[in-house]
Parts: structure tokens; sequence; C-alpha cells
DNA sequence: GGAGCGATGTCCT
DNA sequence: GGACATCGCTCCG
């Protein structure tokens, strides 16, 4: 039975939030069909006490929705020519958000690879495995998507739970960052093909 | 299959 | 002006 994750599961820190959204649904509702996408692996980034976080420079114009309540999507643009999503979390007024990092593709795949440029039959792992390539496969970019709420179905992106167990989680370091890199807050499912890298 | 690197917009110092 | 939570292309094995 697939049910709406509600706001309330994104009240946690972002490394429970991250652990527990791994296995769940990614939905994102686009020209009148369901792109779906199982999370795989995702990052926390823990506000102001994380050197590494958008977040630790204190709140911009640019980063306000993870200052905000939980369960909204912070998307940002970055090297020129990606975007990046997050979900908030932790309470209004706390700044912890989790990445989405890769997707296990599940519905809508010829959709995905046509966002992405890919001819059908490609390597699935193309679609969706990497931070830049889901918001691609997905449509996701700031204009359209920055600041909305992801627990609300009528928001066009939303996370499902179908009761699927997630299997066993394989921890370790953040992808891509300089500074406390040493970290381990990266979760991911382990042996999945999907996680990036 | 892995290392190296260019593309390219936005934010912050 | 530099850094950046990336990707895909080249070149080399």
């Amino acid at each position: 039975m697939k049910a709406l994750v509600p706001r309330a599961f994104y009240l946690d820190p972002p490394e429970v939030v991250a652990r527990e959204l791994l296995g769940k649904l990614l939905v994102r509702r686009y020209e009148g069909k369901r792109l779906v996408g199982r999370i795989v692996e995702a990052e926390a980034y823990c506000g102001i006490d994380d050197p590494a976080a958008h977040a630790y420079a204190g709140k911009t114009e640019r980063n306000a929705v993870i200052f905000g309540p939980p369960g909204f999507a912070y998307v940002y643009f970055i090297y020129g020519m990606h975007y990046c999503l997050n979900i908030s979390c932790e309470p209004k007024g706390h700044a912890g958000c989790v990445l989405l990092r890769a997707l296990e593709p599940v519905e809508g795949l010829d959709v995905m690879a046509r966002n992405r440029g890919l001819a059908p039959g490609s390597d699935l792992r193309l679609l969706t495995s990497g931070p830049g390539r889901l918001c691609q496969a997905l449509a996701i970019t700031r204009l359209t998507h920055n600041g909305i709420d992801v627990t609300s179905v009528r928001s066009g992106l939303h996370v499902e739970d179908d009761s699927r167990a997630a299997g066993s989680v394989e921890v370790s370091r953040r992808v891509g960052i300089r500074k406390a890199a040493d970290r381990p807050l990266r979760f991911a499912l382990a042996g999945n093909r999907f996680v990036s890298r």
C-alpha cells in the first residue's frame, strides 16, 4: 500500500531522515504521467554546525528554504549547468536538509530518458544515478520546484512509502565536498547498482 | 575503467 | 575573482 510521507517524518535530524528516506519513492507528476524513482542514496547536511552545508554561512535569500519548516524542496544550481534537490528537515528555524543523490528508476523510464537526452535502451544507471542526473530526468529546476511542499500531492513532487523493506544501509563520506569531508553522512542501499560512482 | 579537465551560472568574499 | 553538494568527454592503458 502506498502512503504519502507526512511532514512529521522530516522533523528528525538530517542524518536520521537521510537514512530513513532510503527505499522510499520520489514521485514527480509530469505532463500527465508519473515519473517515479526509488531513493537509493542520500546525504545529510547539518545546518549551521556543518561547514559543508549551504546553511553554514547563515540564512540568505538563496538558502532560505532550509531554515523554514520541514518537508520543503530546496533546489539550487551548481557548476553552471546542474540542479540538485534537497528536502528540508528539522523544525522551522533549524537548517538541516537531505540531498537526494541517486534513484532507482521505477516508472516513466521513457520520459526520463528523453529528459536526459538518452536513446531508449541506454544504460539505466545514466538516468538517475547522481544528483544532477535525477533532477534532469525528473525535470526539476530551481524555478519550478524551489520552495515547494513535498508533503502535498498537489505540488507535483512528493515522497511515497510503499512499505517495501529497504535492506541494509551503507554509510560513507559525502561526495564532492572539501570541508568536513570526513564526516560519515552519506547513506546508500548496500549493493544497489543505481548508487552513484 | 580510471584520471584529467572543460563547461558554465550564481553566490559570496 | 574564486569556489562550487556535477557531468560527460577525452585520452591512456
